[in-house]
DNA sequence: CTGAAGAATGTGTGCGCTAACAATTCGATC
DNA sequence: GATCGAATTGTTAGCGCACACATTCTTCAG
């Protein structure tokens, strides 16, 4: 006696008096299966406490209901958010996802992943990719797995989901510039980021339109504080800067810091603005003016684009060559953290 | 001509002339195989580009080489490094990982997660759950999957890792005390957290442990910022207050900014310390003290047994019915938070 | 040189399922 | 009531691999 294997299509069959095939076709929805066969086999199902074996199922269709998703350092607010985004979406298509984290987004790593991934035979994959290497690397990929890119700027050979960068950077910048300051300075995030350079260029964009003056921006190595704090201390010595567009809330927050310590007032001396909305956003000191971008909203939107392209290879790649992007707009969301710059004080030419 | 169908096993075989069995064997380090035969087969897989089928694997193995993950809310700095640690060490052992996310920890939503990764095969599941509801109903799963909790607590009939949390609030509780402070009140986590119960215990314990009197905590309803605003506004009504100690960062980020607004000053008029030292943590205003925890190292120890667990079912059952417990230290990360308090004010009695 | 133990390899089978095709049943039509 | 077509169900083959076992080849003791 074997007694209590875990019961198997056979014996759903079996109980319910029909082929296993007849079970097979009740539990993917095929059609003319009559209604009473399918409540028996329902019933069956129910009674054994059946369930499918997914790598039978595999084997057999060369299909999965699995999805993958590679992310860079999935432990940045940004992509962890997206991930959740993507996995929610992804349960209710009845997917699951499986994730090959990267440590660096190099050519190399993120064809690892992708490796990695096709090994479980995924269905297809998001990438989570904002470095410009990778973007290079997925052109490399097999055709046969359906990919899309998300948070990997809109330039991308790949159909991709993105905040529009670029828009946000000129929200924030024309806000900082109605307020009337001069000019706006602007902490880069690491240039190998195409979030990065859409961002800088959206702020040149702004600045350009107004014929405001273009300073050298500083770029940072990485998107945390502490960067922001090291370029801060430079720009708190620098008496002509009064408005601060940081790449993002990291930055931002470091700036902050080095700013209070520097003794100049935010936003008295110098307002700030920043990029992503975090959740912390509102409670620095002071309260962070930024641009919000609804990653969740954008882990979501992905999954779909996704799921198109595995019910339908042919979506994402028209005659044309072309490929969809999807493009969702930012929004600037008001504190504290800017406001109108003091009087110049007139110094003597 | 069938032509470009994916290689299997059998193609590799006829290349190295040998049998698919020995390339099976070749493949999962069987032994005896002659060193020149396995280089015959590795040369045709090569050639070949062969990739094993996992599907065919599963299912003729009855087992997988992947392991779940349930994490509530991945969008938290703890459970999304803990995550990261978690794919990290799957990697280096060749695991791969299949995340569930579950929308709140009550016993349902555990139940289906696990389900969800039980359909999927996997070989273990790594559950981060630091509510008691989730801790609990994982007590119902079948014992046929291994199973990991990390950062639940110390007190769970599972095998389980985590950071030490009452000795981490001692730690800081017992610095403030050391600091001349008369007591330390605390800002409580959501008191459905084990976290949140540990850490107001060990607060609790250093107290009376030096027979500090034992302020009533303010118990927040979530981890946020906002929460730590909240209940910071009052705080900074109350004169008495000298020092808090903050069961999160992010709960003592809201507090300093609440201090802040109300004209307290930190760490002069009032001393603060939190708890996780996320990234940010070094950069608020002012920098925080507070107590680490390392949480990608959790997430790699939470691994590391699971596979051990998988490796041999019953290491986590010993007959006593005792599970082991892994149990991480914390350690105090000073910055600038916290201070001596100022001599008081006499005030006439 | 023989034989046995053990190393190295091959053969057959089935994991649990889906897909193609075959067979049956059912209705409705003439 | 015979006939045809569609709706419904069953039958037969694998999917690609690992496992149990059978077979062959080595090696070395006697």
């Amino acid at each position: 006696m074997d007694g209590d294997r875990a019961p198997v299509m056979a014996d759903v069959a079996r109980i319910a008096g029909v082929s296993h095939q007849t079970v097979s076709r009740v539990l993917n929805d095929h059609p003319n299966v009559r209604p009473r066969t399918r409540e028996r086999v329902l019933a069956a199902v129910r009674e054994l406490g059946y369930r499918p074996n997914a790598a039978a199922r595999t084997l057999a269709s060369r299909r999965t209901r699995t999805l993958g998703v590679i992310s860079f350092n999935t432990t940045l607010y940004g992509p962890a958010c997206m991930l959740y985004g993507i996995e929610q979406a992804a349960r209710e298509h009845e997917y699951s996802v499986t994730v090959a984290a990267v440590g660096t987004l190099d050519r190399y790593s993120v064809l690892d992943a992708v490796d990695r991934l096709r090994d479980q035979n995924v269905a297809g994959i998001v990438v989570i990719a904002p470095q410009t290497a990778a973007v290079g690397a997925l052109a490399n990929v097999p055709a046969d797995v359906p990919l899309v890119a998300v948070g990997c700027g809109t330039h991308t050979a790949l159909v991709s989901v993105a905040v529009d960068n670029e828009a946000g950077a000129e929200l924030a910048t024309s806000y900082l510039l109605d307020l009337g300051h001069r000019t706006v300075h602007h902490l880069v995030g690491p240039r190998s980021w195409l979030d990065a350079q859409e961002r800088e260029a959206g702020w040149r964009a702004a600045l350009e339109k107004r014929g405001a003056p273009v300073p050298d921006p500083s770029a940072g190595a990485d998107w945390t504080a502490r960067t922001g704090y090291e370029h801060g201390r430079r720009i708190a010595a620098d008496p002509e800067v009064t408005a601060v567009f940081c790449a993002n809330d990291h930055l931002a927050l470091g700036l902050l810091r080095a700013l209070q310590q520097a003794g100049r007032r935010v936003p008295e001396d110098i307002s700030v603005v920043g990029f992503d909305d975090m959740p912390e956003a509102e409670y620095f000191g002071p309260s962070l003016t930024t641009v919000r971008q609804d990653f969740d909203e954008l882990g979501r939107r992905a999954l779909r684009a996704l799921i198109e392209l595995v019910g339908d290879p042919d979506a994402g790649i028209p005659a044309s060559g072309e490929r969809p992007h999807i493009v969702i707009p930012p929004s600037l969301v008001v504190r504290t953290s800017a406001t109108r710059p003091r009087p110049r004080t007139e110094s003597p030419t």
